[in-house]
DNA sequence: GTAAAAAGTTAGATTAGACTAACAAATTAG
DNA sequence: CTAATTTGTTAGTCTAATCTAACTTTTTAC
């Protein structure tokens, strides 16, 4: 059984080699905004657990066996999410915190019963993939919104950035997973688009939220 | 706000004093497996923090900032404990060990929102007394079986000890909360009762077993 | 009412996980 | 290609919560 202390490193470098690759020390520790020393001593600590492969002055690496942890850290902190969205009537900006308290409760039992009363969901609240119980997930291929050219029409398939205030802005513009956008138009000097979804007849997102919006072309 | 390891001594000496009345370092270093020296120090950081009455030699009190925080984390345990059976399935015996786990979640809409979806339950799962949003709490005046007579018909309140074992037993005799039990008879020599429920003509209940359920009159 | 036992305290060590200061290696810029 | 900058490591300190060993106070037993 590992702390909530190398839980919460285990989901950063996870993260981290998702989004931009290779990790450095540098990274995690801005990211965990916690100081160099103590990453590195950490990254020492867990590779004797055989969670990290680690090389002084070299890229981070998980191993196997890290990544594995990982997902299953993210399986229970994604299943966590949908639980409270689904069963218990919070909104999607709303679980992040409080899932990644849950996401370390030491009881199986707990998550599996979620996963059932879920029937077994294949995203969270956010268009994520939750990993199966073998840690094992899969991104489809989305295209990112700010992607997209004018006159195709595309359907919300997930966020990238779960802040609060991102989902809060989302929220203000009634744009949820499953929406069908049409793209009207893209100003060439910002990148900033107008689209039509619903009620809201020509509503204008900056390059910044398409930046953040993954869709699914239909 | 306090930390995990001080929110386990807070309920731990609400429920030794509960149990016992006046409470020794000795008592909480044994209910909590943890040595004296360290209790004692553990003291000290807490009277400091205004949640014990603390004085050499002299038995430990809680103070009423230390009664209420106690009594408020025994109600997100409690809760807890109410939503994992009635809102997930779990059997009375299994919701202990995760309810220990969760009371210590820094995140009052959970437990709002729990206590909404169950309607503002008054009892938890073994009929303890669900303190409320200021800490207020108060049991029954229930007695236990084992005082009892033959002849009295009674209702099952609520049950003292909760160990999984014990509920086990409960539930292998069919014997849950609500239940109407007749006592039958009491065995003068070792105050064994034999007693009648349901389709159980004549289930008969160790002394040990009597002194651990609380029922009501009827 | 003293002696033995039990309970409680003090002092000092340990571990996990954090930090700062100082130094070393690697990368980047001119 | 060297110098400056950035990144990474080492060494040593700190805090929370634990422990053991040794000592003191209180309680219990006779």
């Amino acid at each position: 059984m590992y702390s909530l202390v190398e839980e919460n490193y285990l989901k950063a470098l996870f993260a981290l080699s998702k989004d931009i690759g290779s990790v450095s020390v540098n990274d995690l520790s801005k990211h965990l905004d916690i100081k160099m020393p103590t990453v590195t001593s950490m990254m020492k600590k867990m590779a004797a657990k055989k969670l990290v492969a680690y090389e002084s002055y070299k890229p981070l690496k998980l191993t196997e066996k890290g990544k594995k942890e990982a997902a299953l850290i993210i399986r229970k902190h994604r299943l966590t999410e949908m639980y409270l969205v689904e069963k218990m009537g919070f909104g999607w900006e709303e679980v992040h915190n409080i899932a990644e308290q849950i996401e370390h409760i030491k009881s199986p039992e707990l998550f599996t019963k979620m996963d059932e009363l879920l029937d077994y969901p294949k995203f969270d609240p956010h268009g994520a993939p939750i990993p199966d119980i073998n840690g094992e997930m899969e991104w489809k291929a989305y295209s990112k919104l700010s992607e997209c050219k004018a006159g195709e029409k595309v359907r919300m398939a997930a966020v990238i950035n779960t802040s609060d205030g991102f989902l809060e802005f989302l929220n203000s513009r009634e744009i949820r997973l499953g929406l069908k956008i049409k793209i009207m138009s893209v100003e060439p000097f910002d990148n900033t688009m107008v689209v039509r979804y619903k009620k809201h007849d020509q509503e204008s997102l900056s390059h910044t939220v398409c930046e953040r919006l993954l869709v699914e072309k239909v």
